[in-house]
RNA sequence: GGUGAUGUAGCUCAGCUGGUUAGAGCACAGGAUUCAUAAUCCUGGGGUCGAGGGUUCAAGUCCCUCUUUCACCA
């Protein structure tokens, strides 16, 4: 039976997402996993906030604004609805989603820098760091690239190589280049602010070891004490987006200085939004509850800085840190070639229905920093045994009864042994989900179902419905099966929050929360006509899910494509083609090959070798395609005839406009360039493959 | 490279402080059933618990070495 329960006052986080792309499956697993613990206290009569934010600031955003020509303020402004729009659909129900380019963190963020600052935890050093002599700004590691000095890899980060995995500094890559401008770097001297972490020591030692944080991870903090910890360089040169440094014209904090702080301001918001007392929260003598849900990648800054700041700012600290691991989709990394790299947004255009992930999901979670695997196989599976088969079934099998026989009219099922054993298992249940055990919650949900249909199976009710004098039995037996959906039903509410919805919207009951164990469906009490509401996910869907993201990657392509590509004739084969260099099937059908019909072909005034071509594959509109086939053809005997091209390059703007799409051509030292024609019979339109 | 995790039936996962013949769901096989969206119920086959060594009366569970996969390294 569910105990009685003390009210708690609680604040509890997501991660703010970047602002610089779009929501996938892998942030889904903490979104979700948050919101059923948040839904799940709310259900306990618990008072909860939950807030989140957009993490607006830095030097990708900026970069990237000013790369599509607006400005960062636009940029992000796109984005929070974006994003917003995403969660709203996968049901995560934030109290207040805000953004960390907001007046309140801007006073937050400077307000802490100053009582840091009277604290004597800031201090002041010249560092020197790479410079791009030519977009006059300082570059962070992630935008030096050059040649990995271990394995000699091209085109690697400045801090580390992805084909060897080795570590390094910056000043190590061989032949650095600026990836803004690709200008070679000049090192300069620039003075930094720094949060004196080192000074901070015996706080965080102490900190991370009071239960606040899993014990895996607090393992995992250990090792940064036995190096020492270093102060924290919290401040960028201009240009940045982001907030200025109180007195420091040109300086401004670290994306990373004022992203925490952002959980406060949207908390800030909410309260002046609905009249809470913001100080009551965040006290230094705070009685309320703080948790951060987390991934194990941000572990650092929460765990190290984030209570450090707010230690000798004044405030109080997270009650606890709960990090979760990553999302695999079928065991592997989510990839893009694969097609398992899935946006929120293409996950609903495919399998509409939010609440099978979040089922799925929460199958999966528990407390740990383990990652989780997405088994697409087994996710169709799951949903569809569990939720069609074990659990809707109970209330579709027996509701017809009910409603043809005795007009929607139940008896109490109050003496039902299942029933009792169901009610007996709430407080296990709630104890699961308080610990962040969904999985273990649902297994035990689940056994609860079975026992269910097991006792329809036992009492058998299209029997009693066959035989005389059995009405009661019958409208009795059936009864108990809905009670018993009720209560599952209730259990799974924190996960399935819609479906639950429309469940007491059939069972014509108040909203459930978790007192409503206590209660029983009464004698007499009427219910609506059943009607299917969750149907079973068809496997087709997920192939085309993943079908469509691997398009999504062609479409995008990170390097710039010549518009005209080099077939490369040789006299002979190469057998000596090393494996590595084979590609699959799945690789060349990514490319959308077209029969393309010339309907125009021109000069373009000012350009060596190109044409303007207009190309027609049988879309509502021709493509311009830029091809450098000017010394070899002249624009009048292209018209009319029928070539091939790559229907699915993303277009690229080049001096003379939009180039649309890269026709075929042969050519080598030798001669050309030749562009292909096919044989007589193909249309416009067709897809070569 | 260092550190923290991780490897249990075909698949996805449970197994708390070491204690009877290692569990669940899915999948598979046989049977029952037809109220229900080819759903449900009963029964069954299937694992040298990553590898090797050690501690112990007893190890999936503790220790050591190796190895797989993931993450972090300001």
């Amino acid at each position: 039976m569910a105990a009685t329960i003390t009210p708690r006052k609680i604040l509890v986080t997501s991660a703010l997402p970047y602002a610089n792309g779009s929501i996938h499956l892998g942030h889904l697993v903490e979104y979700i996993q948050t919101d059923i613990w948040v839904r799940f206290q709310k259900m306990q009569g618990h008072t909860v906030h939950y807030v989140c934010a957009d993490d607006t600031h830095g030097t990708p955003i900026m970069l990237r604004a000013e790369k599509e020509g607006i400005t960062p303020e636009a940029l992000i402004a796109n984005v929070h609805q974006e994003h917003s729009a995403d969660f709203n659909e996968f049901l995560v129900a934030f109290d207040n989603y805000y953004s960390t380019n907001a007046p309140e963190n801007k006073e937050l963020s400077q307000g802490i820098y100053n009582k840091l600052k009277a604290a004597g935890k800031i201090a002041t050093k010249t560092i020197e760091q790479y410079y791009d002599p030519v977009k006059n700004m300082f570059l962070p590691d992630r935008f030096i690239k050059g040649e990995c000095p271990k394995c000699h890899a091209k085109d690697q980060y400045g801090d580390s190589c992805e084909v060897c995995g080795a570590t390094y500094n910056p000043t190590e890559l061989i032949n650095a280049y600026s990836a803004v401008s690709g200008a070679a770097p000049i090192r300069k001297e620039t003075e930094h602010y720094f949060f004196k972490l080192s000074e901070c020591e015996g706080f965080l030692k102490e900190w991370t070891r009071s239960g606040t944080l899993q014990g895996e991870a607090a393992n995992k903090m250990g090792e940064w004490f036995e190096s020492g910890l270093n102060d924290w360089d919290i401040s960028r040169d201009a240009p940045y987006f982001g907030f200025e440094i109180p007195d420091a014209p040109g300086k401004y904090f670290y994306v990373w200085l004022d992203a925490p702080i952002g959980y406060m301001a949207s908390f800030k918001k909410l309260c002046t939004d609905s009249g809470l007392d913001f100080d009551e929260y965040w006290n230094k003598d705070s009685s309320t509850e703080l948790y951060h849900f987390i991934g194990k990648d941000i572990l650092y800054f929460h765990a190290l800085f984030w209570p450090a700041t707010l230690e000798y700012s004044g405030y109080r600290k997270p009650t606890k840190i709960f990090s979760h691991g990553f999302l695999t989709v079928n065991g592997e990394k989510m990839s893009k070639s694969r097609g398992t790299f899935i946006t929120a947004r293409s996950y609903l255009e495919h399998i509409k229905n939010p609440e099978y992930l979040r089922y799925y999901y929460a199958a999966k979670l528990n407390s740990s920093m383990e990652d989780i695997d997405l088994s697409l196989d087994d996710f169709v599976a799951r949903v569809n045994s569990d939720l069609v088969g074990k659990f809707i079934n109970i209330a579709s099998r027996t509701a017809g009864f009910i409603n043809k026989r005795f007009e929607g009219k139940l008896r109490s099922a109050a003496e039902n042994k299942v029933v009792v054993e169901l009610k007996l298992s709430a407080n296990a249940i709630a104890e699961a989900y308080e610990a962040r055990e969904y999985g273990r919650a649902l297994r035990e949900i689940m056994r609860l179902a079975d026992s269910a249909n097991g006792y329809v199976a036992e009492a058998a009710p299209w029997i009693m419905a066959k035989q005389e004098g059995q009405d009661l039995a019958l409208q009795q037996s059936c009864s108990d099966a809905l009670e018993m959906f009720r209560l599952l039903t209730l259990y799974l509410k924190p996960v399935l929050p819609k479906l639950a919805f429309e469940i007491e919207q059939f069972l014509n009951i108040a909203p459930l929360t978790w007192a409503s164990v206590e209660d029983s469906l009464a004698d007499d009490h009427g219910i609506n006509a059943y009607e299917h509401l969750i149907t079973r996910i068809d496997p087709k869907l997920i192939e085309a899910l993943t079908e469509a993201n691997k398009e999504n990657l062609v479409a995008t392509p990170q390097v710039a494509v010549p518009a005209i590509a080099k077939v490369v004739a040789k006299a002979t084969p190469d057998a000596n083609l090393a494996e590595a260099e084979y590609i699959s099937i799945d690789d060349f059908t990514k490319v959308d090959l077209r029969i393309a019909k010339i309907v125009n072909a021109e000069h373009v005034e000012g350009a060596e070798k190109l044409l303007k071509l207009t190309l027609d594959i049988g879309e509502a509109s021709t493509r311009q395609v830029f091809a450098g086939i000017k010394s070899a053809y002249d624009p009048a005997t292209l018209v009319g005839r029928l070539t091939v091209m790559v229907a699915n390059l993303a277009p690229r703007k080049m001096k003379f406009g939009m180039s649309e799409g890269m026709v075929l051509a042969a050519s080598d030292e030798n001669g050309g360039p030749f562009i292909l024609s096919p044989d007589a019979g193909a249309q416009l339109g067709m897809r070569v493959k």
